[in-house]
DNA sequence: CCTTGACTTGTTATCATATTACATATCAAT
DNA sequence: ATTGATATGTAATATGATAACAAGTCAAGG
C-alpha cells in the first residue's frame, strides 16, 4: 500500500496539480518548449482530476476559456503534450491523461478503473523488462508500447 | 529465434489459415457457440494475413460477399470472435486480428511492425506476471489488460 | 406439426474520434 | 523592418462505433 500511485491515494489534490504545472513549466524552460496559454491551459484541464480526458471533452472546455473550438485546437495542444513527455494518451479509451512524472524518464503501467474512472499511472519497469525480454527473443525492435490494466482500484473494490 | 510468433516467420500459411479454422470449428462445437456464415467468413478474412483490419475494412468485405453493409453486421461479428477467444482487438490500431491460438488459455504481447504492418501475437507470461505483481502492489484488481509494443519486425529491421 | 422465446441478422440513423488543407497570426532572430 | 519557423484558427472531411427497431432463423416443448 505504500508507494501507492498518486491517483489512488488520498492526497491534497490541488497542491498535486499545481506542483506538476511547476514541473511543466520548469520542463518547458529547461528544454526551450513553448508552453503557450493553449498548451499550458490544456494540461490545467488534464490535471483537474485522475481521469482520461477525449479529445472532444478538452476542446469544448477549452472552446469555453475562448480558445479555437475545432478539433485540431484539442488534438495539436494534446499531442503537444504526449510528445514532449506532459501527458499521456490512453489507448483503451481514445483519451489523454496528464502524466504524473513529467521530466523523469519512466516507462508507466496504466490501471484504468472502471468503477470510478479513475486512470492510475504505476511503474512499469519490470514489466518493460519483460516485454523487452519477449521482444529480443523474437528479434523485434520495440520502438514504444503501452500497457494498460482495466479492472476495479482498491476504493471501488472494496465497495463492490 | 525458435519459438518465433507464426507471422514473423517464413511458414504456409494456407495450412495455417486451415489449421486455425478447423480449431474455431472444433471450439465452437465444444463450446456450443454458433459459428454462422457471417461469423465464420469475418474469421477467414482476419486470417487471410497477419495484419490487423480495422471493421469498415472488414465490413466492405463482407458487404462484397453478400452480408449486409452497414456497420453493426462487422461489428457484431467481430464482438463474437473477440468475445469467444477467436480474435483479439488492437487498441492502438482500433483493429482486429485473428487469435493464433485459439482455445488456448493465453496471455498475448501484440507486436505491431511499422515497416509491414504485420501484427504477431506472442506469449507474454512473464508480462503479464509483472503486472500482476505491480496490481497486487497497488491493490488493483485486474480484470483485462492489453500490451502492445510498436516496432520494427526481424526482416523490416533487416531491411532498414 | 406448430407455437414460443432466444438468438441472430438487416437497416436506419446518429454519435464519437481524428485528420487534411489552407489562411492568419505570432515569435525569434537577423 | 524582414524573414523564416512555429503556432493558431477554421472549414471540410475521413474514420471508427453505437443505439434502436424490424425481420428472420432456430431449437425446444407442447
Ligand atoms: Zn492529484
Ligand atoms: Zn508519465
Ligand atoms: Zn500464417
Ligand atoms: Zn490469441
Amino acid at each position: 500500500m505504500t508507494n501507492q500511485p498518486i491517483a489512488f491515494a488520498e492526497h491534497d489534490h490541488s497542491a498535486c496539480c499545481g506542483d506538476m504545472m511547476r514541473r511543466a513549466e520548469a520542463l518547458a524552460q529547461d528544454k526551450g518548449l513553448r508552453l503557450t496559454p493553449v498548451r499550458k491551459r490544456t494540461l490545467e484541464i488534464l490535471l483537474e482530476s485522475h481521469h482520461a480526458l477525449g479529445a472532444y471533452d478538452v476542446l469544448n472546455r477549452l472552446a469555453a476559456d475562448g480558445f479555437g473550438n475545432q478539433p485540431p485546437v484539442a488534438y495539436r495542444a494534446l499531442d503537444f503534450l504526449v510528445e514532449n513527455g506532459l501527458a499521456h494518451r490512453i489507448q483503451r479509451l481514445n483519451a489523454f491523461a496528464a502524466c504524473m512524472h513529467p521530466g523523469q524518464p519512466h516507462r508507466p503501467v496504466f490501471f484504468i478503473c472502471t468503477g470510478c474512472d479513475t486512470v492510475a499511472e504505476a511503474p512499469g519497469t519490470g514489466v518493460g523488462a519483460a516485454i523487452a525480454t519477449a521482444a529480443e527473443t523474437v528479434g523485434f525492435a520495440v520502438e514504444r508500447m503501452n500497457i494498460e490494466a482495466v479492472g476495479l482500484c482498491p476504493a471501488c473494490r472494496e465497495a463492490a
